[in-house]
DNA sequence: GGCACCGGGCTCTGCCATAGGT
DNA sequence: ACCTATGGCAGAGCCCGGTGCC
């Protein structure tokens, strides 16, 4: 009876590799039946193919792989107890595209859904990844960092509708390749998020009186490359709580959202909202008005990136090495910079006697090129 | 040559929840 | 009952150099 069943999953397995790697999506479909043939006998001597046991030959496939196997099971249980797995002609791909054994293992153990593609469905999804990169190096990097992006679907009928998409929005060639391998769970996305936020975007531009919509979008999401992986309701809170805390004009809202403010519209939407809170309480305290706090912001909204307790110990390096809050808030770009870098440059200009009220604190806001330059002049030939 | 202004470059996954399918 | 596909969330800055003006 054994080996009758035996017979049925090597039937089966024809059948599947046959028809079934040609679209992955058919898999479940085909192993389905082999699992009710299973439920009509389930006192069969079968562990390996009954519905909740693992499927002993393919943990042993994984362990000969290297792959954490308590690590895949936490993550995706249900994967090891499929009868029908792609393990080795994945390894195998994966090492075509010149991954590693190591990032191999690495890669199934973080996402074990990755078995279950077949051959060629992976190939082309990667020939469609590879119009956006350069080479496989650079796929086999990404996929290294983040599986999930590549594997999560298999649907690659979506991802082509997806990439059109995108490219439809005439971001440069740069833009889009930036805006992939910095976020590649963007082409994951259903096509329909994709637009969802693109059209809201174009939609707050109108709202806002703005005249270009979709240049007003494109600018948002080349200066956030993230902004499409996060929601439009995480988005637009932060739009909204920006507009009425900081209480911008519309006008005003829009300059600064095209403009740097584009880079902290994907932050959480409590953090930010703590973080405004944290920059208004702070510079009142520190003697600056609402008036000083609006134009710091617009100017410089990188401002509210920076978490609490950060803030503070930068404001508090800079106020302790002599700088004073207006010249903070007439060049608050020196906030950018590490408090580490900034202590041990102040504590460099202490001791050459650098006099920040003459001088003004720019010196602080250079590249360490630059600034190693200037030092070196200040040092040769102090006087100039 | 030195400065200020400005914009750009890096960077971002791994987990959970849930709808929907079989 | 179980699995897959997909949406959504928290996490939390730093650095460089081109350019134009003086």
């Amino acid at each position: 009876m054994a080996s009758a069943f035996r017979a049925i999953v090597s039937l089966h397995r024809l059948f599947f590799l046959h028809k079934t790697f040609k679209c992955a999506t058919v898999q479940s479909a085909t192993v389905f039946p082999l699992r009710r043939l299973n439920n009509v006998a389930p006192n069969e001597n079968e562990p390996k193919a009954s519905v909740n046991t693992e499927n002993e030959s393919l943990l042993e496939n994984l362990n000969l792989l290297g792959v954490d196997v308590k690590m895949a099971r936490q993550r995706q249980p249900g994967v090891l107890r499929r009868v029908f797995t792609n393990e080795q002609g994945v390894a195998k791909f994966l090492q075509s595209k010149g991954a590693s054994q190591h990032t191999v293992a690495s890669i199934i153990s973080r996402y074990p859904r990755a078995i279950t593609r077949s051959l060629e469905n992976l190939e082309h999804r990667w020939q469609l990844w590879r119009n956006v990169f350069e080479t496989d190096e650079e796929v086999v990097s990404i996929l290294d960092r983040s599986p999930e992006s590549f594997f999560r679907s298999s649907d690659n009928c979506k991802l082509e509708k997806n990439l059109a998409y995108l490219s439809s929005l005439r971001l440069s060639n740069k833009d889009l390749h930036r805006l992939l391998a910095a976020a590649p769970r963007i082409f994951s996305n259903s096509l329909e998020l994709n637009k969802q936020m693109v059209e809201f975007l174009e939609d707050v531009c109108i709202k806002l009186g703005g005249t270009a919509p979709k240049e007003f979008a494109k600018a948002i999401i080349s200066k956030n490359l993230y902004v499409l992986i996060r929601s439009t309701k995480r988005v637009k809170t932060n739009i909204d709580n920006l507009q009425a805390a900081m209480k911008l004009s519309d006008a005003e809202l829009l300059v600064l959202l095209q403009g740097s403010g584009a880079k902290i519209l994907d932050l959480s939407n409590e953090y930010l909202k703590n973080n405004m809170a944290n920059v208004q309480e702070r510079f009142l305290v520190l003697g600056c008005c609402e008036e000083d706090v609006k134009k710091l912001i617009v100017s410089y909204p990188m401002v509210l990136y920076i978490g609490a307790t950060t803030l503070s110990t930068k404001l508090d390096c800079l106020l302790n090495g002599g700088i004073t809050m207006k010249q903070i808030l007439g060049k608050p770009k020196v906030l950018d910079y590490s408090t580490q870098n900034v202590a041990a440059r102040l504590q460099e200009l202490h001791e050459i006697g650098y006099n920040f009220e003459a001088n003004g604190i720019g010196i602080l806001d250079l590249s360490q090129k630059r600034f190693a330059a200037k030092i070196e002049k200040l040092v040769t030939s102090p006087d100039e």
